[in-house]
DNA sequence: TGCACTCTGAGATATTATATCATCGAGCGA
DNA sequence: TCGCTCGATGATATAATATCTCAGAGTGCA
């Protein structure tokens, strides 16, 4: 399956998603939604930013954001909290109706960069586990494993 | 156990830690950290300069961010990712000599803003064995835990 | 038509973090 | 003692990330 076959079919499943919820994929989102696809790590938003301003001159930083904001909220995107980046959902609209999200885990390879999206049912039920003794109502975790990634230690 | 005689435990063991290791907790890195310890949710870079200002005028941004280097890299204090904003280590000093961090996660309440840091070994082995599954060596994990704490719950 | 609502444009501003160069003092060897 | 290096701090400027606010355009609908 090639990278162009990959980012097709999440732009087809990203609208259905939408469809499904009553959200609106206007072209200004689902440009941005392409932008972020298109790159192959973690984009922060003024990089976004410049790219759009190729085709629309007058983006601006809110431009970016709202349509950030709205990706985020439908759990098309995820933000790299440690790298202030954004990057495309491995799994978009594999989250219910009602909570578009879904517990993941980022490895983030501080040698090349790449950063891959796993879902480890272990460590979602050991975070889930750890709240409960807390007496905690989880919402959302965030977890960010650094290191060096596979091929880099090759 | 009074919230005063935790801070001067906290500044005790820092400070022992620090000599450990052969770096210095200069008059202004302490102050930083006094700061930090004495916010009882975690704080901002800025904030943290406004009330450094009290006593030294002179601070700049500089002036905070590299003492709260220095107090990250010696475990002394966290960075909350999510919320760009700094805590004090509720067991710093139980790190290796050679690596100063231990593996942490932090719950952090949406409704008061009460950030408690937990050491959860199987959230820690389950991110290892994740990592190591993916063939990855890991180096350092972020694990922030959104929700409502127990207060809030009640 | 008039109204409510969502999305976007446009400009300003807020917040968080870093780069750069100068200065100062402690330690240390010639 | 002199001069050297090095770590820490002072001081200024700037970069990078994110939000606020007001206005206008389009759509659906009573």
């Amino acid at each position: 399956m090639t990278q162009t076959a990959t980012r097709e079919t999440a732009l087809k499943e990203a609208e259905a998603a939408c469809l499904r919820r009553g959200a609106t994929l206007t072209p200004l989102r689902r440009q941005v939604l392409e932008l972020v696809l298109d790159a192959d790590a973690p984009v922060g938003a003024y990089a976004l930013l410049d790219r759009l301003k190729a085709t629309r001159p007058g983006a601006a930083p809110p431009t970016v954001y709202r349509a950030l904001d709205f990706l985020l909220e439908q759990g098309l995107i995820h933000k790299l909290e440690r790298l202030n980046a954004y990057i495309g959902c491995t799994d978009a609209g594999h989250g219910h109706a009602h909570d578009h999200h879904h517990p993941h885990q980022f490895l983030i390879c501080r040698t090349c960069g790449a950063t891959t999206e796993i879902t480890d049912h272990g460590v979602a039920h050991a975070i889930e586990a750890a709240a409960r003794r807390a007496g905690f109502a989880l919402a959302e975790a965030t977890v960010e494993i650094e290191g060096t990634c596979a091929r880099c230690l090759a």
